[in-house]
DNA sequence: GCGGGCTGTTACCGATTTGTCACCCGGCCG
DNA sequence: CGGCCGGGTGACAAATCGGTAACAGCCCGC
């Protein structure tokens, strides 16, 4: 797992980098804007740390130079009180941010609760027990099988089933992650959804193996 | 997830509650501190917003009874200029700062960032003794057998008894809690709600070993 | 412009959940 | 004794939820 650390001010990178490193991290450093957008093309980190103050460009541009290529999850450095900062974060598409000064065990803390919810491979195709999904082709293969297209609401639905095997997705999560915010008669896109992402993945439709329904909670998928 | 908002202004107070409604959050308002610390009990927020200056009594008061109790994120709101009640905020266990007026963007944003900051998002199962409460799944489970899917409700209810194991929780709150505020003819939910909830967690559904009742004052979880 | 896939919308069915009513029991008190 | 009250229980109706089907609008490639 490899993360790109952008800060101007060398003491605190240090301190950072050597929290990072001795919880198994690899580090990627950058002190300006230019380097790190070097780095970021060459090393592909997994995941990105961002100071707003740079000495050459902001923050923002590097944040918003990684989302144009890149879904990997960003997390901005702040100091206290700037909220005009704050909301421009996360406009740009930040997935976390924390106001300096910070102890390296909440950083850590937050880089892996990240990571975990990015559902660790953001780029190439995911995987558990017999389903494969490649969020670039569109495509889930399951066992041995061939691969079978899904059409894009269906990877968004996929891919955060599969971020958690195993354990139940409420529905108000399933809906704010696949359409991202609705009022509530929603539901009914969702029970589509589900139907026919079932029909295409499951043998037998009405007998769910896969994407099992939790009555009352949401959906859970089950691998074996 | 559910915000309680206290504010005496009661344009402002709409405003807010009209912007975090927008944004799929429940809201809880009170126009004053008793009132506030009513709602608090009742209804077991997951984040508060306390204005700093209120007819009854002052917000620094409500946020030091919050925090005599629970460890949600408070967050303050004061007029500009005022560093003396920043400082005395923070101290208090305030996690947050604004000063009017704001945008409700910014509010959000906020709110959005505090609540990912307290780890409350995906909400980790609660538990107390052999007991264990997945709020997401609607799940609870007992000692080390299979978990029990709850409805809807129970699941408010034995969250909130769980939030007070060993103690008696009034009717009244049971009540407001679970249903929100509700005519008087309501104890009647409420013994059907027990009545079915018992039949699914207790062996000996008449000889209740969690869920006693503590007759002429309310229900009262025990665990051991 | 046409056809096909994707997405959103409406409607209906059956199962589950929730609300309502009626009645039971035991304790208390006039 | 007899009525009242707080709580427990069972039965039933109403509301909600999930699965399914049918259809309309949209976008896109041909």
């Amino acid at each position: 797992m490899k993360i790109l650390i952008v800060d101007d001010d060398a003491d605190l990178l240090a301190l950072v980098a050597f929290a990072l490193t001795q919880a198994g991290y690899a580090v990627v450093k950058a002190g300006d804007a230019p380097v790190a957008l070097r780095q970021f093309e060459a090393e592909a980190p997994d995941l990105a740390i961002l100071d707003i103050n740079l000495p050459t460009g902001s923050g923002f541009d590097v944040c918003r130079a990684i989302r144009a290529k890149s879904r990997i999850p960003v997390m901005m450095l702040t100091v206290r009180g700037e909220e005009e900062d704050l909301v421009k974060a996360l406009d740009l598409g930040a997935d976390d941010y924390l106001t300096k000064p910070f102890s390296p065990r909440t950083l850590l803390a937050r880089v892996k609760a990240l990571l975990r919810r990015a559902g660790v491979e953001s780029g190439g195709p995911m995987a558990a027990g017999r389903l494969s999904l490649d969020l670039e082709a569109h495509a889930l293969r399951i066992g041995e099988g061939e691969a079978l297209r899904l059409t894009k609401l269906e990877v968004r639905l996929m891919h955060i089933l599969l971020a958690n095997v195993g354990h139940v997705v409420a529905t108000e999560r399933l809906l704010s992650h696949v359409w991202g915010r609705r009022g509530s008669g929603d539901r009914q896109l969702l029970k589509q959804l589900v139907h026919r992402l079932r029909h295409k993945i499951e043998d037998d439709p009405a007998n769910p193996r896969f994407l099992r329904t939790e009555s009352g909670a949401g959906y859970r998928l089950v691998v074996d």
